[in-house]
DNA sequence: CTGAAAGCGCTTACAG
DNA sequence: CTGAAAGCGCTTACAG
């Protein structure tokens, strides 16, 4: 046990902040929670003082007081652990600064939006949503109808509206390109990610791209089709490793893909790196796992999922609604992560 | 934000335990925290009006009141974030449930138990271990002394009262061997974790047993090193494989490593199971990601951190320490699960 | 647009 | 061993 004391220098209260500037307590809670209107003078008074303060509210008696208390949910589909640990670590941290509470919902990927709407206003006051749930049409279109704040983690639409984050895909693909490009490759192989996943689609259009800058063919037998799993990867792999002109690099849309290449290679007697590059995408744990270890892009998913809890606090604080959020996509900064398993090709 | 009684059945408040008991709402609450010694028939009562009412606390109330709120720390020192993430899916709902903080740190693997004993009081009210830190000596010294209330996860040691928690390490690979010998294998290979780790010694000893009872030689060429890795596991697979008499089914301390083998098996033109059957231990993700997917063994890692945190709760709440607890060691159930990568030997 | 009052559910002294 | 009082820091009506 600890008192709060013990921990905390001496708190200011939001009576303190209101005698500091000269008004009411009343006063000082509707700034804080833009509710009525307040004049604007007023407003401005009270905010400098709460930064000259540096006060913050007690959350504990703002619930007690209001049973006001925001409830975040971060909504997932697909176990992976992993990416769902990254994730979790991030809005964690975010969620105890800010005071919000953090729900952590697994439903099923074939969820009905229908069911979905039960829970939504009823229980949670915001949603973290991640693919391949995030792609789901039904879905986004009840969030939307419903007007119901909600982010979206690595899973870009169309609709302008919609607050995303997440990484620039398309641009990352062409890094990898060129990156390979770089190392002397001239014949690279890709396999491509989940169709259901939209982030997919941009990784391939990058690849394309990136191809096309280069002047190299793209297309053709050197884009084969994939799942995002291990042995979708290694299948798509010893397709490609036993064309007549095989590629001396291959991009996997995802690292478990990646590692399925891998396997393939070392069935067929191949070398990695030595007689074909393999790069993933994720940098999830079996890229670091595996020998040799996976060249691929790195996403921030921790600093996704804080971020993610902040600009849903502010939407929900300021009432917004999806329509009224102006610049909602933002994208992190990604990093491409080399490791054993690309090198230059062998000299003929 | 939504109101408390849109979610909340009209709340029990502590004052409506008091009536119901009779008594004053004070002597609820010592009864609640266990303070002052109240006489026993009351605090009966009290407990079954407790009971009756199905009250719970209000947290915020409590905080705000007492400024009295548990700190416990998940302490980790290997990034595996799949790990991770299961330990803080169950640590999550259980400190929810019981309204307590949870504080995730990560801190170096070879922190100074020095630098670990200046944030311990200060900063927190108890701490969940995971290994490989909680088989540190110097760590587990400093706890011992400071007393501080502490549970480690998944490593046990001879001290009969720290408070451990984790599956039977020793009885799991007993019923691997059973497994694999019920298959009809007579030659099998076992790769070894980590030296640093203790549970790698009672897997071992569970697989000489095993062998024991089966009337199986044991140890000799047919038990190898391993360190947990992937890389180390595919050496050893190497190793073992490449014996003139090689076993027909591998037995590895962790799933890392038993993909590793798999690894190996595919370098050496082998299939599995066809031609040698592979186990693993953890059912992490690479269990399920790797093709085919790993025999193992399931630790229910999320329950064990719901237990660790309650356990540690009543820790704080009754003042124990360490050294005041009885019977501090619990196993929890584990699983062998069946799935592609182990069959029955081929018929020479 | 702003304020004075009351109370959220619990716990801290302080008395018996 | 048990209770009556006051208050934690905020917000909800309710008034101006």
């Amino acid at each position: 046990m600890s008192k709060k004391n013990e921990t905390n220098k001496a708190s200011v209260t939001l009576i303190d902040v209101a005698k500091h500037a000269g008004v009411s307590p009343m006063t000082v809670s509707r700034v804080l929670n833009n509710l009525s209107i307040v004049k604007s003078a007023t407003r401005e008074k009270v905010l400098s003082s709460v930064e000259r303060l540096n006060y913050s509210p007690n959350q504990a008696a703002r619930s007690l007081a209001g049973g006001r208390s925001t409830r975040i949910c971060l909504l997932y589909g697909n176990p992976s652990s992993a990416y769902l640990g990254e994730l979790l670590m991030g809005a964690l941290e975010a969620v105890s600064t800010y005071g919000y509470q953090l729900v952590v919902n697994r439903v099923p990927e074939d969820i009905s939006p229908e069911s979905l709407r039960k829970d939504l206003h009823r229980t949670w006051d915001g949603l973290i949503i991640s693919p391949p749930m995030g792609d789901v049409k039904g879905i986004r279109r009840l969030l939307n109808e419903e007007g119901f704040p909600t982010v979206y983690l690595g899973c870009f639409s169309e609709n302008k509206s919609a607050c995303e984050m997440g990484i620039d895909d398309y641009q990352a693909s062409i890094d990898v390109i060129d990156f390979l490009v770089g190392l002397g490759h001239s014949r690279i192989g890709f396999i491509q990610g989940h169709p259901s996943h939209r982030s997919s689609a941009q990784r391939l259009a990058g690849v394309e791209e990136g191809l096309r800058r280069a002047g190299l063919p793209a297309g053709g037998d050197l884009v084969v089709p994939g799942f995002f799993t291990y042995r979708s990867g290694m299948e798509a792999g010893l397709q490609l490793l036993k064309a007549r002109n095989p590629p001396t690099a291959i991009f996997a849309a995802n690292d478990d893909m990646a590692a399925g290449v891998l396997a393939a290679a070392s069935e067929m007697g191949l070398k990695v790196p030595r007689d074909v590059s393999v790069v993933g995408f994720d940098d999830s744990p079996i890229a670091t796992t595996v020998w040799p270890n996976l060249t691929t892009i790195r996403q921030p998913l921790s600093e996704l999922a804080g971020r993610a809890v902040k600009t849903l606090g502010d939407m929900i604080g300021e009432g917004k609604r999806q329509a009224d959020t102006s610049e909602s996509k933002t994208y992190l900064e990604y990093s491409l992560i080399k490791r054993e398993s690309a090198a230059a090709p062998k000299a003929d």
